[in-house]
DNA sequence: TATAGATTGGTACTTTCGTATGAGCCCGTT
DNA sequence: AACGGGCTCATACGAAAGTACCAATCTATA
């Protein structure tokens, strides 16, 4: 809690610092103020999203299934947040590859999860993952 | 996946527009350019939260019915009583040895009849075909 | 600080899957 | 008999999938 503070600290002059910036270089002949605005805006946008991504992790948020998927068991068998995202677009039928598009990350990543997971799930295929996470009521 | 698209879609005409805005106000004495490009920072920034937030979430939540599994549909796409033997095994996660051992003929052969399920499913895997299956009310 | 778990990523290798193509056999229909 | 469809099987090739290690970060916690 005290880092996000702290993070909020170093966003804050960061925004002060640009807003310098811009209105300064506004003046200053040699640089477009389209342009200044626009790295700015940039900027502020992936400040934004970073801000969001840890945002969400500090609220806990609890979200509650509307099916009957059993939250205990996913637990009990050690399956974490990131492979249960990877076992749902298994469960969809995309490839490694296209789950690590999804997913923002490299294949290697996503062959580990999913060699994680067969492993937790106790099968050796991808299809056979799939219904025993039903089975086992892990997916809807 | 297509969502994501339309959203930045959006935010990038918001920008733009916000852009303008900015530049503008600066010339109108009636308004502060600080007040503007704070107010211009403070909605980046907002909607690069909520793109990190929802970047990840293109859940599509099917409604799956329980049974109901319809003949009309597999005799229209022109599945044969062998291939449904198949695709049941597949839909178990059997892979293409086990297959063939269970019906008691080769591997080749049921990865003709896999290969050609592909194609009445209109899917390039396995996994695929699966939830095509389910999809279609082919399978259980 | 140290330690464990989660996430990410890489290399190298084996296995399975999927496609393409051709072919032989059986059966019902024309 | 000839034809088409379903079922069988083979070979060969490329594409995914899967395994086995290893390792760097990052985070939460003791």
């Amino acid at each position: 809690m005290l880092k996000t503070v702290f993070r909020f600290g170093l966003i804050i002059i960061a925004l002060l610092i640009l807003f310098q910036l811009s209105k300064a270089s506004l003046f200053v002949p040699n640089l477009s103020a389209d342009l200044v605005i626009g790295i700015t805006a940039i900027i502020l946008v992936g400040l934004g999203i970073y801000l969001g991504g840890n945002i969400k992790k500090d609220k806990v948020v609890e979200v509650i299934s509307p099916q009957e998927i059993d939250v205990q068991k996913v637990s009990s068998l050690g399956i974490s947040t990131r492979e249960m995202e990877v076992l749902e677009l298994v469960a969809k039928g995309l490839s490694n590859q296209e789950i690590a598009e999804g997913l923002f990350v490299s294949e290697s990543t996503v062959k580990t999860h999913v060699s994680n997971l067969f492993v937790k799930l106790d099968v050796k295929r991808r299809t056979q993952a799939v219904t025993r996470a039903k089975e086992w009521r892990i997916l809807a």
